[in-house]
RNA sequence: GCCGGUGUGGCGAAAUGGCAGACGCACAGGACUUAAAAUCCUGGGACCGUAAAAAGUCGUGUGGGUUCAAAUCCCACCACCGGCACCA
């Protein structure tokens, strides 16, 4: 970096405003009831100086969100800035423009490296995690964002976790109703469940109660014990424990959620990752599947982002269809989309984990008489299927997630010697397992029609299984399905391999269904056909129209019903680790000696974690909580949970802390959550303004935090667990809107130089401290904002960041007189360190600026620049706004008088990019302090450039009356010519014709058409 | 495989139906300077052409279409990036 002499002194500037902000706690947010000091710029701008505004006499709010970091040994890379410079940008913005801005920052700061560092070396996962605060504390101030300290919150603090644990209480205490679809609180069910009801006015009119009391009262014979209630209460919790198979990670000994397994192995590290069965906590996100999914049209988030929400979240519709088993009265209950083509269920296939199975292998089913067509390989014993059921299951427990996705490209599985009889022709048909058909997913079970599904066409094939066609695909697909067959085997398939058959509505179709097996799985739409039985008939029928029919049919005969289903599985909220907050859970053991939990009182919040000298796991397996016998073991013989809570669990909500950090009652005031998520009456213009205005009024939404900020890493596990609990405390009445992030917007990775994604391993990586020092922390804002799009994936070059700092190089220069640069320059290296603050006062007005009247032209540069910097903040084009920011400066170095009043408007422009400059420049273009009260640390503080109004642009000066229109004939430019603007189309159209380059192009040809566009363009249409 | 996004000079990019390449980087030439740095000025898509210009032709991943007019709208394809991936 070849940088000799400074642009200009950012690194005396940037501290000394920095301390200033600090000092005058200039982007302290004011809460409702909070009392405005006096001297305090928002006070000031606001006439609220000294008082106690209600949420009516505060000016609107803007709730400016970043994604809080994980404090990370490695400190801030240039990624963070690059959210968070957008978001300081838009809030100070949004302040000029009169509004109560938010914009905290804070701390993620639970998470496995603190944790991996202790048991490595002993030391206080809390040290570690305080000394990274501290480095990305220096770090993010020394790029003088404006955010509000006094809200900072950490994840770790028991201030902090205190309340995450009272929101998981909350959980804990809370089911959902599916009558009234809403989380309510326990107690209500607990009360209609009991012997005596109290509350019978309460639960009487929901139906949901009625109905689990009814059955519950049936079931018991009328005789309820605590024992039989609290068992079922706990199987409906949003928090409750389950013992089903789960992701564990040997090599973190810990267990995962789904969202944190990738590919089969760890999020975090890469580990490899096994099922295993295990006793954990999980929450009932699943209740909310619908919801979340619904409410993403609610919100401002990109397409793709929703997009990947719904995809995980994985909503697909069908029919649960029951068949019975051949021999039993008992019935397997599949789920499918493709209800259409029962006709062509041919086999079923059940999970390796189905329950059935572990009946049939204790009690064999055999059938008198094998069906016709059956293999022999299948009829030749009847025990050998429950050998080979038994080491099948016994292989497809051992493999990990990873083997059953990237190994097992072909399918396995066993026929279990049973058969199920398909409803529609009653035709029984063999049962397998095989490990491609989840447990966790729909009923464990499916039907299998080869013929329009690919999985089971190519289980079928292996294993030699009739492929039977109940849907006709178009002749063009068999064509070309045949022509791929061709392609992959060297044979043709006779008669399809040319154009489309033209017997095919008669005898190629049997020929088709005849050698099926020779094509592929056809999943598309067609009609019907083979599909009907004496009671219906679907041939005929599009997949649709199909769908409808025979679900209403199977709904009649009592066979099966219409289903929605969610690849969303519910939350698996249980770690075995140390950093984390603690379950408030104590486990009692009833009369009979069973084991059942209990939540603590809220009075018993924050429950903070024991104190050990070891962090490792117990050598018997038990999470490292369990080390610390007197912390679990209690006096009255109840045990504590020793699992902490996953990392997710912090970041759920500090997005409602920071409205009320401080406050030591509640989680958040009801008046100040109101205030800030804009419930109140003062925000509602805000609905009525927004994209989304009408559709989130009627909906009842209100907009929640305005702008979230954050990189696409978050797009499934954060915003998905956040809205989740969201929405949990919004049917409890906590918070007022039923979602938490209005409009969110993912900034794009930033790349290496090398267009490679930054990492240690590459060196590629830049540092921010090395640019700031270079440059300044105004030139490294201005960069990150000005290599492109926010949302795009761009890459870093550090000599595109000297050109910025060039631009703020001309940008002083234009305010400041070159002869004092001089002298301070001198100054500085006779100076000693200490005092070189003081010598920016030598630092003189360019002697160009002055109190004289602006030219208009002048005034025009001036307001393009204000339209232009206005309209792009708005639409979030921060590298557009700056390129005009550009414009203007390389015009306004133009001229030899330069109007204070119109550098003083584009220095309130350019604050919100780069604001030590602007403070700097603005505080000398002011005109001289008054003497004497400099030196006094105490005076009222200078009023700050950031709640200058901002200006707005007036459309009259930038009206041109002389306009180029350029002429093109046949749609290519032949003239530009100039006219009035105000140029009528006849007289336009008179000045194009009578242009000689126009009239050269024209010759010897007749003109077909003219296109006038007044103040566009002319296009003249030649022959 | 499915879903989403992107594709424009040497590079980051701008223009969302109306003069393609604003702004910036890098580069080249010039001014200032003993010299360098910094600063200021000038130049620039490609091709063809010319002493230099002018004029001209082509040009926004590829191929087609709509339109007086397309980077922009429509259809098909290709490449890259991101997500999901046996979810029945």
């Amino acid at each position: 970096m070849a940088i000799g002499r400074k642009q200009y002194p950012f690194d005396l500037i940037e501290p000394k405003w920095q301390a200033h902000w600090e000092r005058q706690q200039t982007f302290r947010a004011w809460n409702p009831g909070e009392a405005l000091p006096a001297g305090h710029p928002f006070a000031a701008r606001h006439k609220l100086e000294g008082k106690t505004p209600t949420a009516a006499e505060l000016p609107p709010k803007h709730y400016i969100l970043d994604m809080f970091p994980y404090p990370s040994g490695a400190g801030l890379h240039v990624g963070h800035p690059e959210g968070y410079t957008a978001t300081d940008i838009l809030s100070r913005y949004r302040r000029a423009a009169g509004f109560n801005v938010l914009h905290p920052m804070g701390w993620d700061a639970f998470g496995l490296p603190a944790e991996q560092y202790a048991i490595k070396t002993g030391q206080h996962p809390r040290k570690t995690t305080e000394a990274n605060i501290a480095t990305f504390k220096r770090q993010i101030k020394s790029l003088g964002f404006s955010y509000d300290w006094s809200r900072e919150v950490d994840t770790t603090d028991p201030k902090y976790f205190k309340w995450t644990q009272w929101i998981f209480l909350k959980l804990y205490n809370s089911y959902y109703d599916p009558s009234l679809n809403k989380a309510i609180p326990i107690a209500l069910m607990e009360d209609a469940l009991s012997q005596s009801p109290k509350r019978e006015s309460e639960w009487k009119s929901n139906h949901y109660l009625c109905e689990l009391r009814a059955g519950i009262m049936e079931v018991a014979k009328g005789k309820l014990d605590t024992g039989v209630i609290r068992e079922f209460v706990q199987t409906k919790r949003l928090a409750y424990v389950s013992e089903a198979p789960v992701n564990w990670c040997p090599e973190l000994g810990t267990v995962l959620a789904n969202e944190e397994v990738i590919d089969g192995k760890s999020e975090v590290g890469g580990f490899p990752v096994v099922r295993k069965p295990m006793r954990q906590w999980m929450l009932r996100i699943t209740a909310y599947a619908e919801r979340l999914l619904n409410d993403l049209e609610s919100i401002d988030w990109s397409h793709s982002l929703k997009e990947m929400q719904r995809n995980w979240i994985g909503r697909s519709e069908g029919a649960e269809v029951d068949f019975a088993i051949a021999n039993s009265k008992e019935t397997i209950r599949v789920f499918t989309t493709r209800p259409d083509t029962l006709f062509g269920a041919t086999y079923m296939v059940l999970s390796p984990e189905h329950p059935l199975i572990n009946q049939w292998l204790a009690e064999p089913l055999t059938l008198n008489e094998w069906p016709k067509d059956t293999p022999d390989q299948w009829k030749g014993s009847a025990e050998a299927p429950y050998k080979a059921v038994t080491s099948y299951r016994l292989m497809a427990a051992m493999k990990s997630d990873l083997e059953r996705t990237e190994l097992s490209k072909e399918k396995s599985g066993v026929f279990t010697g049973v058969f199920a009889i398909n409803p529609v022709n009653n035709e029984p048909i063999p049962i397998f397992i095989a490990d491609y058909v989840l447990a966790s997913y729909g009923t464990g079970a499916i039907m299998a029609v080869p013929a329009h599904d690919e999985r089971d066409f190519e289980f079928a094939k292996k294993f030699d299984l009739p492929i039977r066609v109940v849907i006709e695909p178009p002749a063009q697909w068999l064509v070309e399905a045949a022509k791929r067959f061709l392609a992959r085997t060297g044979k043709s398939v006779e008669g399809y391999d040319n154009s489309p058959p033209e017997d095919f509505k008669d005898g190629m179709l049997a020929r088709y269904a005849a050698t099926c097996h020779k094509f592929e799985a056809f999943t598309g739409d067609g009609v019907g056909m083979r599909s009907g039985n004496s009671e219906i008939s679907l041939n005929r029928l599009g997949v649709a129209e199909a769908k409808l029919k025979i679900t209403a049919w199977l709904e009649e005969k009592g066979l099966g019903r219409k289903t929605i289903n969610y690849k969303l599985r519910d939350w698996l909220f249980s770690r075995q680790r140390y950093w984390g907050e603690p379950f408030p859970i104590v486990w009692k053991k009833d009369a009979a000696g069973n084991l059942y939990h209990e939540a603590l009182p809220e009075s018993a919040l924050p429950l903070l974690p024991p104190v050990l000298d070891d962090y490792k796991p117990t050598s018997d397996g038990q999470p490292p909580l369990a080390r610390a016998q007197d912390w679990v073991n209690l006096p009255d013989g109840s045990v504590r949970e020793t699992n902490t809570m996953p990392q997710w669990a912090g970041s759920c909500w500090y997005y409602l802390r920071y409205l009320d950090a401080q406050n030591a009652g509640a989680f958040v005031s009801k008046e100040a959550e109101e205030y800030w998520m804009g419930a109140d009456e003062n925000s509602k213009f805000k609905i009525q303004n927004s994209k989304f205005g009408k559709e989130a009024a009627k909906l009842g939404h209100a907009p929640g935090v305005d702008l979230y900020v954050g990189g696409t890493e978050h797009a499934v596990l954060h915003l998905l667990y956040a809205r989740f609990w969201h929405k949990v405390l919004f049917d409890l009445g906590y918070v007022s809107t039923p979602e938490p992030f209005f409009k969110l917007v993912n900034q794009g990775l930033i790349l290496g130089e090398d267009g490679q994604k930054m990492s240690k391993s590459r060196g590629n990586v830049v540092n921010p401290d090395d640019i700031l020092s270079e440059y300044g922390a105004d030139a490294f804002r201005l960069y990150e904002m000005f290599m492109g799009p926010l949302e795009m994936v761009k890459p870093w070059n550090t000599k595109g960041v000297e050109g910025v700092y060039r631009f703020l190089g001309k940008v002083w220069r234009l305010f400041v007189d070159e002869q004092s640069v001089t002298d301070f320059e001198q100054a500085q290296t006779t100076s000693d360190a200490a005092k070189r603050g003081e010598l920016l006062d030598l630092l003189k007005l360019n002697p160009a600026i002055s109190d004289a009247v602006p030219s208009p032209a002048q005034l025009k540069t001036l307001h393009a620049c204000i339209k232009k910097v206005t309209e792009d903040l708005d639409g979030l084009r921060f590298n557009t706004a700056i390129s005009a920011l550009m414009v203007f400066i390389n015009e306004a170095m133009t001229w030899p008088t330069r109007p204070r009043t119109v550098l003083r408007d584009f220095l309130i422009l350019l604050q919100p990019f780069a604001p030590h400059i602007a403070e700097e420049l603005w505080s000398k273009v002011q005109g001289p302090k008054s003497k004497g009260a400099e030196a006094d640390e105490n005076e009222t503080p200078l009023q700050s450039l950031g709640y200058q109004p901002w200006p707005k642009y007036d459309a009259a000066l930038l009206v041109e009356n002389i306009l180029e229109i350029p002429v093109q004939v046949n749609g290519k430019l032949r003239d530009v010519i100039k006219i009035a603007a105000d140029a009528s189309q006849a007289e336009l159209e008179a000045a194009a014709l009578a242009s000689e380059k126009v009239k050269l192009f024209m010759e010897g040809k007749t003109i077909k058409k003219i296109i006038v566009v007044p103040r566009k363009l002319v296009n003249i249409a030649v022959d």
